[in-house]
DNA sequence: GTTAAGGCTGTGAGCGCTCACAGCCACCAT
DNA sequence: ATGGTGGCTGTGAGCGCTCACAGCCTTAAC
């Protein structure tokens, strides 16, 4: 067929009934191949293939597969019963070396592995994420970058044309994956301010200043006086912003009112401890994230204190485990939904060339039971 | 340089000193660009650009960048330091395009979100398949399936090249998955036995079966007769293998005895409370996971049981939380570091042309205080 | 009846890379 | 001198796709 280009595609259309589905000069017969076929995609079905069934030219081909657009009935109706007659797939690596585009985007997260499973606000952050993204059919790509050798290594495949985009999460101080990528020309999004580094990078973070201003403000009214505090890690926008906030209320603080965890459960029952030991006449505790204020809450009731009457403990994130714990925790709601959906929409707006932006989410304050 | 072709590498390696680095025709300056630059990779360096600036041909910057062989020290030395000074980045798709291969593999998860976030054991999968792939360079991306919509978009993008192979976690009975993949001929290891479709696929496996015997046996030889099970999902292989292998011990087993959940503390927590409603005389129960065992404690200690005086608790999969309940609960230990690797080493066979293969992984049983 | 407009189509070029090949040189053995 | 040999090099083709273009054909407009 393909040396009479002139045909009407209609004059062809039929005559693909009659001579089996032929994929590559080679291929034909290959189809119940043995059990240990070695899979390699050597002979999958290009767009030549389709367009030869089809009866119509690569370039028919190519517009049905790209919304088909000025494209007859009748062609469509081939092409799409070619398609599925020969089970071809479009190959992506030769639609994005021309189009410059993969459809897909990383979500980076730098932390050890256990953090992940451990703390659900990156299960709140992903799953967003991937939900708005999805509805521009675009695929998400966890990656764990844990130690440096990882981040060295996903840094090279980010940068080498994989994604189009990538979402940064949990990015501590100094983390030169901000900078390589700067660098490369990746478009990227931070999830959180990136200590250091706010100078033209796009971010979405919550605000955490004010948060924490609202708790401990909150704390204060409820006339608590020696209001300590359990920080996250201090290399972290989250350790100091919040930080900053209770301080903005309470004054530079005493120093044995001040622990710091690292978001674990485990670190805010250790912090807690330590607190007690050095201001055993505390009575409220601003504990940083809720996975710690769980912890903090444990240690609390094993010396003995009474949460809120001799402690009023308040927590940060307001994931689930803040209505889990007894007594139920009273914290400050972060906005996942909206955080997801931001850094999901500043990515594509940046990878379609839009100018860099910072976005600051409100935060509110969740009344409960344990302040 | 490029119009002299015959010219000595060495005769011109000293030109490119005093040329700056252009990039492209139209790309000279645009290193300084405003802060609202739109990022796109258009102008991103290339091989030419490269051979350019080394003074070398094209040819050989492709033997630099795959290896070296067969390259002079100076040519060598020179396509590096062209490399660093026009920031080079190899072009994946380019390169996939023309390789076949990409130089990553997906690990799918076809499981709704939060199971991923409870669930340790995909966390010791994930951390030991990563490492081994890190081993040999390859790049590990996970993509969660949480609903069928997603399994299909995962599945496109599975079969359009983007990765080389996949591994497969969690599947269900019936997961369209697998015959997909099957079907598009790419090279995939499934972890756990799938259900109704081990032909012609590899995948690994504990040996759940004899686990639970190893555990049944235990409870009975150690007095118990009224032994309960509380079992996976009967639609997945930890599910229906480990019931198997109780009743080779117990016999069919008394209905009310059996009690199914879904791997979740929760459900853990429900199907005990079901059990001792239904069998108020048991004395022991097999949990066919820790998490669910660490429920069922919780359930049994609120009902006053004691354990293991009263009923004894078996688990399986010894993770970490098996080392925090109170007592410590005797298990099944699941080999999750040889899974991994094994599940690695396959794909990696498989992805070279190897047939397929079944391997089963022995378990062990972890006697502690529960049990 | 001529022209313009537009729907639908095929074609060529080219995305950035790898790989096979051929050519060149220097060196060795005959 | 002749003929390998092997290290190092440049070149052409082609991976499978998209996109711009030109060439139809049909219809509407004057």
């Amino acid at each position: 067929m393909r040396d009479s280009p002139s045909n009407h595609p209609a004059a062809t259309l039929d005559r693909t009934e009659d001579s089996p589905t032929r994929l590559r000069d080679s291929a034909a017969g290959r189809e119940n191949v043995t059990v240990t076929e070695p899979s390699r995609l050597r002979s999958r079905p290009t767009m030549d293939d389709v367009a030869a069934v089809a009866g119509v030219s690569r370039g028919t081909v190519s517009r049905v597969l790209n919304g088909g657009h000025n494209v007859s009935r009748q062609a469509l109706a081939a092409v799409e019963r070619a398609i599925s007659k020969t089970g071809y797939v479009v190959n992506q690596h030769a639609r994005s070396l021309v189009t410059q585009r993969s459809g897909s985007v990383a979500f980076i997260l730098s932390e050890p592995q256990d953090k992940l499973f451990e703390d659900p606000n990156f299960n709140n952050l992903l799953r967003g994420c991937t939900q708005v993204l999805a509805e521009h059919d675009i695929t998400l790509l966890l990656t764990v970058a844990a130690t440096g050798e990882d981040r060295q290594r996903i840094g090279r495949w980010v940068t080498a044309g994989h994604v189009d985009g990538a979402l940064l999460v949990s990015n501590h101080l100094g983390s030169p994956l901000i900078a390589e990528l700067k660098e490369r020309g990746l478009p990227f999004v931070v999830c959180g301010r990136p200590l250091g580094q706010e100078r033209d990078v796009t971010y979405v973070a919550s605000d955490d200043r004010d948060g924490a201003r609202q708790m401990t403000e909150y704390l204060r009214s409820a006339g608590r006086r020696r209001i300590a505090i359990i920080t996250g890690p201090l290399d972290t926008p989250g350790g100091v912003d919040r930080l900053a906030g209770y301080r903005e209320i309470v004054g530079h603080g005493d120093p044995e009112l001040i622990a710091t965890g690292d978001y674990t459960q485990a670190s805010g029952e250790a912090a807690m401890a330590r607190l007690l030991e050095q201001a055993p006449d505390l009575d409220a505790v601003f504990v940083c994230s809720d996975l710690m204020a769980a912890g903090a809450i444990t240690t609390l009731q094993r010396a003995g204190k009474r949460v809120p009457q001799d402690v009023a403990v308040g927590g940060f994130d307001d994931n689930k485990i803040a209505t889990t714990t007894k007594p139920l925790l009273t914290t400050i709601r972060q906005p996942w939904a909206r955080q997801s959906a931001e850094m999901v929409r500043l990515l594509l707006a940046h990878i379609d060339g839009e100018a860099h932006s910072a976005v600051i989410l409100p935060t509110d304050l969740v009344i409960r039971e344990s302040a």
